[in-house]
DNA sequence: AATGAATGAGAATTCATTCAT
DNA sequence: TATGAATGAATTCTCATTCAT
């Protein structure tokens, strides 16, 4: 067997037990006897443990980047309305994206401070980048007045945040919604509740004076640092 | 030094401890020698190290519980509008909890997969009542005709998910918004998305039959089964 | 309290703690709790642990060894037989002092080479001075011909590891036969064993001739050391 | 070194060391300096302390039952008389065994109650074993008027007790008896105490009715129930 | 390339004994 | 006298990593 396929399949079998078991606890020894392959033979494709969720780390944060990169909440709004089909779209490619890789997805969020400290700052780097990304998309939506004013740092974290817990959250079996479906819903909420004002804006220009005013009161907060929880 | 000051001051070093190295991490060693007293001692004290958790997370989950309990989402907003200075109110007790017990927050979500059986099990049941308690204030401000159709499941999710964000935020220095007034906005951004179509209810008229069946199609989804992530 | 009485208060607790689960296993903490004493006060009272199993063996190995002494195997016997009622006598005195000290003699027995040394020193002095009892007491009467030609180490052996045996016997619930009907039994065998010979001696004058050949080519080996395994 | 090899180097260097310091005392450290590979190889071969000691009883219990199986107490003596090379025979086999494990027999017998009670269970279960055999040996003997009648549960006891007693026995450095022959001695000794009244039964005719009845009266004892002390 | 025996540092926990009050 | 909090040495057991074959 060559070099590149042996290192598959302990990393295929690695992320397995990870998804099951977390990834503190697993033994090398388990590891390697699901692999079914000897102690010393890890060795020879992997430094060390943490090696192994490096390298899956990397598949996965990038391949999540890429998606929400693609998002363009902003461009995707226009006149008071949104492009719904779009916005489907965009949930889609996401729950396939955190679907296939739930296991991984998991482990980071929920044993984030376990994990060696360049893991950590491996996912804090990756998190920074989605956090940015989102929220530069809600801030250009305001400038364009696409979108109405809010703090687009807070705003950016409660997208995440959602899409997170949407994630983890584990199905009963009566549930029959998908991921996707339940992605979609979610960001077609939060994107009217980003255009809400602006989509009746003549109508409401006589409250907008006051309403504006305590909108800006309630919402308008300095900017948030970069989140570097994990 | 008598019984219950000796024990509160190892729970205090230990919460500490947590919140800087997580809860797996460090051993009774260094807990001990932070708190400047021997191991044995510890034993005097604790039975093991999962205990001192136990007495933690009884503190900080039921006070979490409490604040939730109160939101009163629905009565909260009246008319098509909301109440700012209650939402405040709110958001300030929330932040209060939260910014109190950061550490341990911090640890029950970042780490959840790596604790004890019996602390998941403790951490999954308050939570299904978060989520619970949330749920069923969306959906009766939508039965009420206070809030417009959504999945309370989901978005009681994005609630929570939002507030989670926040939360564990760690801020940068050069960054001054209280958790106060993020929370404030995000609590005003969330029930303003959740009014807003019934905010122009009379103006809108004609405009609502396309626009409810769009949101209806778009957001309507089947019932989300609780979430036992964590 | 006064002195004494303090100290008694806590040695037959002690005796009751070692009886029902050995020595080794009860700790100072254990011990302290079923007293009813602090475990400063037990360490009033003794210097450490083994000095209270000390004050427990002085009291036992004592009693037993004038009881053995008080045995006079030879001159119970007498023209080829013995006097019964004597020998249930001796046997109403062994068990009285056997039962009595039960719960020490099984842990003196079964858990001898566990104890420290001191105690081990102790239980092999006494031991030595059971065996010589005995197996004076046997040579005299072979040296009177009233008993009959045997290895008296390797008897003496014999009486003290069948008392033993005996002793230490869990009778089940549905067995009623006292220790000392057990005891005057035993007794009583190992007297009419030695006796045997001699009994018949005017009958049998003929056979002795090889008979005697026999027993002393069997019987005869030589000096038994002292044992001192407990 | 191989596995199985390997394996048997730390149970033998255990036995020994078991031996010289019981069972309880010895720490696996010691156990593994002895014999020469660290800590961590010890618990390759075997899960803990215990594991060890099940190994090597397994060894010796279950040869010491087959052996006592063997002497046939009853069929041996005819007569009046007994096979005198017979018991040397059973002596020699007897000797050899206990000679063989004596540091084994040792453990069991002065450790018995300090073992877990997995161990104790085994050895019971084997004692029990070992006091049937002989009793029912002895039961058939009366049966067959080959012995005189005694209580076959009691002097089994007796048997087994000052077998116990003659393997413990240290023998000091200037007695020269062999193990061996101190068996045979006991064993002679003590069929011939069985034998006794029946050998001159003849010329004993008349004596016997007032013997006989003394000898019930003062052996008959009821029925010993199974002990259970190991 | 592959193996798996060996290592030993390091973790949790226990408990006899001390000592300030 | 009496207390009981505090100690810390000692013990068992785990597991990532090494290395001779």
């Amino acid at each position: 067997m060559n070099r590149h396929k042996r290192q598959d399949q302990i990393l295929n079998i690695a992320l397995k037990v990870f998804a099951r078991d977390g990834y503190k606890d697993p033994t090398i020894s388990q590891l390697v006897t699901e692999a079914g392959v000897s102690r010393g033979t890890f060795y020879l494709y992997f430094q060390c443990k943490k090696d192994i969720l490096d390298c899956l780390l990397d598949r996965f944060l990038g391949e999540l980047l890429i998606i929400l990169s693609r998002f363009k909440l902003d461009s995707l709004a226009k006149n008071g309305t949104y492009d719904a089909s779009l916005a489907q779209t965009m949930a889609h490619d996401l729950s396939l994206c955190l679907a296939k890789n739930k296991p991984l997805a998991k482990l980071i969020w929920t044993e984030a401070t376990t994990l060696e400290r360049t893991h950590q700052e491996k996912i804090t780097n990756y998190s920074a980048q989605y956090f940015n990304v989102i929220e530069h998309q809600i801030e250009h939506g305001i400038q364009t007045k696409t979108f109405k004013k809010v703090d687009a740092t807070i705003i950016s974290r409660c997208f995440i945040g959602a899409i997170k817990e949407i994630t983890l959250a584990k199905p009963a079996l009566a549930h029959e919604t998908t991921m996707e479906e339940q992605m979609s819903h979610l960001i077609c909420f939060l994107l009217d509740g980003l255009l809400a004002d602006n989509r009746h804006k003549e109508d409401a220009m006589a409250a907008e004076a006051t309403q504006e005013t305590k909108q800006q009161e309630v919402y308008a907060t300095k900017q948030l640092a970069q989140n570097d929880y994990c």
